[in-house]
DNA sequence: AGCACGCCGACT
DNA sequence: GTCGGCGTGCTC
C-alpha cells in the first residue's frame, strides 16, 4: 500500500509554545501549498495552512502522524505570492508562520467546517454581487451631489460631506445609486467634471511612467484623494482583472471614504467590486469580503492595517492614504507594519505602491527623493504637491507665549478673543487638548493623597459627568470619594484639565455671549468617552457640520480626516508635552497632528472669501521659538523633517539605525529585568552580537499597568540585516530561558521590531 | 493560545 | 462529601 504523503503545515501556534513553526501531518492525497485544512491538534480542531506537500517512503519517517481532518477544498489555494508575503513578516517580525498566517486569515474560516465553506462559496457563485457588498450607504437625496451637501442640506446620516481631499466641484455629476444615469457605458469620471490641477496632473503623469515605490508629498486639501482614485480608475479600466489596495488609518475609515469609493467605482464595475476589510466589521462581513476578494470578484479592496495580507490574485495597485499614520503599526500580537509590508508585497507582486501623505514618516521622507532627481540613494519616488486645491490658503499660525501670560492661565485673552469674534460672526472653531476626562488627578490639599490607581502606576482620571475615578490604562472605575481616603479632609480637589473641564470653562466664558441670531453659544466636545455609544460620533459630527454647535473641543480624534467647512479657527491648547518627550518620535507625531489639526481650518475658500474671513490655526506654548513651531508657521515640512534627521544623525537613530525591542511582564519589576539580563548575558554569544548594541534592562514609562511589572531592553544597530540575524539566532535563546528558573517569574516576553513607542 | 490534569477551600 | 480555584504541561 502506499505510504501517502506528508503535508507540512502552518497552524496558529503561539510564539510561546514549545512547538515549532510547521506540523506535520498524514494525507492519503496529495494537496497543493496554500491549500486550507482542518487538523487534529491535541483535543480539538484547528484550521491549517498547507505550506509544504511531500511524498511519504517508507523508511523516510517512521513517526507516526495524525491524518488531516479534512481540506477546505472549494477554496482555491493561497498563491505563493501570499504565503511569501505571510512568512517574510512572520520571519521579518519575529513571529511564527502559523501565528501569522492565521491571523491574516478571517477568523470565521476558523469556524466552518469544509461543507459549510462549501455551502457559502457556492450561494456566492449563484449571487456574485450581493454577499460581498457592506449594507448600502445611504443614498443621498435626489439632486444633491456630494460635495454639495452643506449644512443642514440633508438628514443627518447622510449630512456629512462625501470627501477628504476635495477636489472643486467634486461629485457635481455623479449620480448616486440611486440615479439613473446609465452609467456602465461612460467612463468612470466621464461622470465627474472634476478639472485636475496642474500638479495632480503632473502626479499623475509621473506615477504612469515610472514603477515606484511613490511617496506623494501633498499638503492636506492638495487633492491626494483624488490622484488615489484616478490612479486605480485607470488600473482597473485599463486590466479587466486588476485589483487595487486602498488601505487607510483605523480612524478614517470613516463612512465618507467608503461612500466615495463606492460611489466612484460600484457604478462602473458592479455592486461587488468594493469590499471592505476592517475589525469595525462582524465577522460573516468579514469572510464574504475576503472571499471576493480571494476570489478576485472584488475589484478594490479597502481597509485598514489587516487589509496589507487579504488575498488578492491580481493585485496591481497599493495605496497606503496618510502613510505616517501610527495605526499601521500593529500593536499586539505580530508587531507589523502594514505600511512596510505594503511596500514589500508591491515589490513582490510587482504592484505599484503610493504611500501618501501631508507629513510623511521621517522613514519614507528620507529615502525619498523627487521625481526629477537622479539621485540613486532615494528608495521612493517623491511626487509633490504643495498647492491646496481651489486657491485656499493654509491658515496663518499664531503663536501665544504662554510665559508671557498670568500663571495657570488655560485660554490666553487674545485666542479668547478670536473665538469671540467667530461666534459673532456665525463661525466655528475648534480647541484641541489630547487629554479627556475632567481633570488628570484628583488630590488632597492637606495630606498629599492622590487619586492612583491601585492596580497601575498611573493616577486616575476624574470623570465629572458620571463622577467616576478611572483609570485610562487598566480600567478600573470607582465612584469619587466624598472625603479623601487617607485623611478624611472633605477639600478634594482635581490638578490640571482634561476635555471635560475645557468644554465646562469655555461654556462658562462665552456664557454671556450670544450668536448672529440671539440664541446661546454651543460648546460640543468630541473624544472617546462623548463617542463611546453607537452613532455618539456620527451624531456630534452632524451637530458641528449643520452649524449648531460654535466651539467644538475635542482630543486628536477630530484631526483627521473631517471636513468642517465653517470652522475658521483651530487651536491647540497645550500641546508642549511632547516637545521634549522621551519617546523620540513624539515631536514627529506632534508636528503631523498639528499640521492635520490646522488642515480643519478654512478649507473652503470660498467660504472664507465670501466672508472676508480668515482662517487661522493658534498654539499656545512656552517654547514658541522651538523649530517644531517655526517650521510648523511656515507650513514647511521639509524643513522640519531636515532638522529632526539632522538631530536623528547625530544622535543614531532611526531612520539612521534599525531597533528592536525585547519586553518582559512579570509580578515582580525585579523578574521581569533579570530575565532581560539574562537574555543579554545569552546574547553575548551570538555570531553578530558585536554588530549590535544592547542597552539595559528599563522599566517601561508606564511600569506596571493591572498588577503587571514591565520592562523591556532596547536593541539596535546600524545593519538591518545584522539585527535581524542576531534577533532570529536570539529567540531560541530566549525560549530556553524561559524554562531556567529565571524566566519562572515571567508572564510573557515578546520582540517588537522597529518599535514605534520606545 | 486552548484544553487537559491535578491538588486544596466553601457550599448543597 | 462535591464544585471549582488556577498552577503545570502538552499539542504533529
Amino acid at each position: 500500500m502506499h505510504p501517502g504523503w506528508r503535508l507540512d503545515v502552518a497552524v496558529q501556534t503561539p510564539a510561546h509554545s514549545a512547538l515549532g513553526s510547521l506540523l506535520s501531518y498524514a494525507s492519503t492525497v496529495p494537496m497543493s501549498p496554500g491549500t486550507l485544512v482542518r487538523l487534529p491538534l491535541g483535543r480539538r480542531e484547528v484550521l491549517g495552512v498547507v505550506w509544504a506537500c511531500a511524498e511519504r517512503t517508507t523508511d523516510d519517517d517512521t513517526r507516526e502522524l495524525k491524518a488531516v481532518a479534512g481540506a477546505l477544498d472549494a477554496l482555491p489555494p493561497l498563491s505563493e505570492s501570499w504565503r511569501d508575503l505571510v512568512s517574510f513578516a512572520a520571519r521579518y517580525y519575529q513571529r511564527s508562520l502559523g501565528e501569522v498566517a492565521l491571523a491574516a486569515l478571517p477568523p470565521q474560516l476558523r469556524e466552518l467546517s469544509s461543507q459549510q465553506l462549501a455551502r457559502r462559496l457556492k450561494r456566492r457563485a449563484a449571487a456574485p454581487q450581493g454577499e460581498a457588498a457592506l449594507p448600502p450607504h445611504p443614498v443621498p437625496p435626489e439632486g444633491a451631489g456630494l460635495a454639495q451637501l452643506g449644512p443642514g442640506g440633508a438628514q443627518a446620516d447622510v449630512a456629512l460631506p462625501a470627501r477628504l481631499d476635495p477636489p472643486r466641484g467634486a461629485g457635481l455629476a455623479q449620480p448616486g445609486p440611486g440615479g439613473h444615469v446609465p452609467a456602465v457605458e461612460i467612463e468612470p469620471d466621464a461622470a465627474l467634471p472634476v478639472d485636475l490641477s496642474a500638479e495632480q496632473t503632473a502626479a499623475l503623469a509621473r506615477f504612469e511612467a515610472g514603477n515606484g515605490p511613490f511617496l506623494l508629498f501633498g499638503s492636506t486639501g492638495s487633492g491626494k484623494t483624488e490622484v488615489y482614485l484616478r490612479a486605480v480608475a485607470a488600473l482597473l479600466a485599463r486590466d479587466d482583472a486588476a485589483q487595487a489596495l486602498i488601505m487607510v488609518p483605523e480612524i478614517n475609515l470613516t463612512p465618507q471614504l467608503e461612500a466615495r469609493v463606492r460611489d466612484r467605482f460600484e457604478a462602473r464595475f458592479g455592486a461587488g467590486a468594493v469590499v471592505s476589510l476592517h475589525s469595525g466589521m462582524t465577522n460573516p462581513q468579514r469572510l464574504a469580503s475576503w472571499l471576493a476578494a480571494h476570489a478576485g470578484q472584488a475589484r478594490i479592496v479597502l481597509g485598514t492595517r489587516m487589509a496589507v495580507f487579504a488575498s488578492m490574485p491580481s493585485l496591481k495597485l497599493i495605496v497606503v492614504d496618510e502613510e505616517h499614520d501610527p495605526s499601521y503599526k500593529q500593536q499586539e500580537g505580530a508587531r507589523y507594519s502594514a505600511r512596510d509590508l505594503a511596500v514589500w508585497r508591491g515589490q513582490r507582486e510587482c504592484a505599484k505602491v503610493i504611500l501618501g501623505s501631508a507629513t510623511p514618516s521621517l522613514e519614507s521622507w528620507h529615502h525619498s527623493r523627487p521625481a526629477e532627481s537622479d539621485d540613486p540613494g532615494g528608495r521612493y519616488v517623491r511626487l509633490s504637491m504643495p498647492g491646496r486645491i481651489g486657491d485656499g490658503a493654509l491658515p496663518t499660525v499664531r503663536g501665544v507665549d504662554m510665559s508671557l501670560q498670568p500663571r495657570k492661565t488655560v485660554l490666553s485673552g487674545a485666542l479668547l478673543e478670536a473665538i469671540g469674534q467667530r461666534i459673532a460672526r456665525g463661525e466655528q472653531s475648534i480647541v484641541f487638548l489630547n487629554r479627556r476626562g475632567y481633570a488628570p488627578v484628583l488630590a488632597c490639599a492637606d495630606c498629599g493623597w492622590k487619586s492612583e490607581c491601585p492596580y497601575c502606576s498611573a493616577y486616575r482620571v476624574f470623570h465629572k459627568i458620571d463622577r467616576t475615578l478611572r483609570c485610562h490604562h487598566c480600567g478600573f472605575t470607582e465612584r469619587v470619594p466624598r472625603a479623601c481616603p487617607a485623611c478624611g479632609n472633605p477639600d478634594i480637589a482635581p490638578v490640571g484639565r482634561g476635555t471635560e473641564r475645557l468644554e465646562e470653562h469655555l461654556a462658562e466664558l462665552f456664557e454671556a455671549v450670544k450668536r448672529p441670531d440671539g440664541s446661546a453659544v454651543r460648546i460640543a466636545r468630541i473624544d472617546a468617552d462623548s463617542t463611546r455609544k453607537q452613532g455618539a460620533l456620527a451624531q456630534r459630527l452632524a451637530e458641528v457640520h449643520s452649524g449648531e454647535v460654535d466651539v467644538l473641543v475635542g482630543t486628536q480624534m477630530i484631526a483627521k480626516g473631517h471636513d468642517f467647512r465653517r470652522v475658521t479657527l483651530v487651536a491647540a491648547v497645550n500641546p508642549d508635552g511632547a516637545l521634549f518627550s522621551s519617546d523620540f518620535r513624539a515631536p514627529e507625531r506632534l508636528f503631523s497632528l498639528l499640521m492635520q489639526s490646522a488642515g480643519r481650518a478654512g478649507r473652503d475658500a470660498s467660504y472664507l472669501a465670501t466672508r472676508g474671513s480668515t482662517a487661522e490655526m493658534w498654539i499656545q506654548t512656552h517654547h514658541g521659538g522651538h523649530p517644531l513651531f517655526q517650521a510648523l508657521r511656515r507650513h514647511d515640512y521639509p524643513a522640519f523633517a531636515r532638522q529632526q534627521l539632522d538631530e536623528r544623525r547625530a544622535a543614531g537613530m532611526p531612520p539612521f539605525a534599525f531597533q528592536a525591542l525585547v519586553r518582559a511582564d512579570a509580578r515582580t519589576q525585579e523578574a521581569a529585568q533579570e530575565f532581560l539580563h539574562a537574555a543579554n548575558t545569552a546574547a553575548e554569544a551570538l555570531s553578530h552580537a558585536a554588530q549590535v548594541a544592547r542597552y539595559p534592562a528599563v522599566p517601561l514609562a508606564i511600569q506596571r499597568v493591572a498588577n503587571v511589572e514591565r520592562a523591556q531592553m532596547l536593541v539596535e544597530s546600524a545593519s538591518r540585516i545584522a539585527l535581524q540575524r542576531f534577533l532570529a539566532d536570539w529567540q531560541p535563546l530566549l525560549h530556553a530561558l524561559r524554562r531556567e528558573p529565571v524566566g519562572k517569574g515571567v508572564i510573557r516576553w515578546l520582540i517588537d521590531v522597529d518599535p514605534h513607542a520606545i
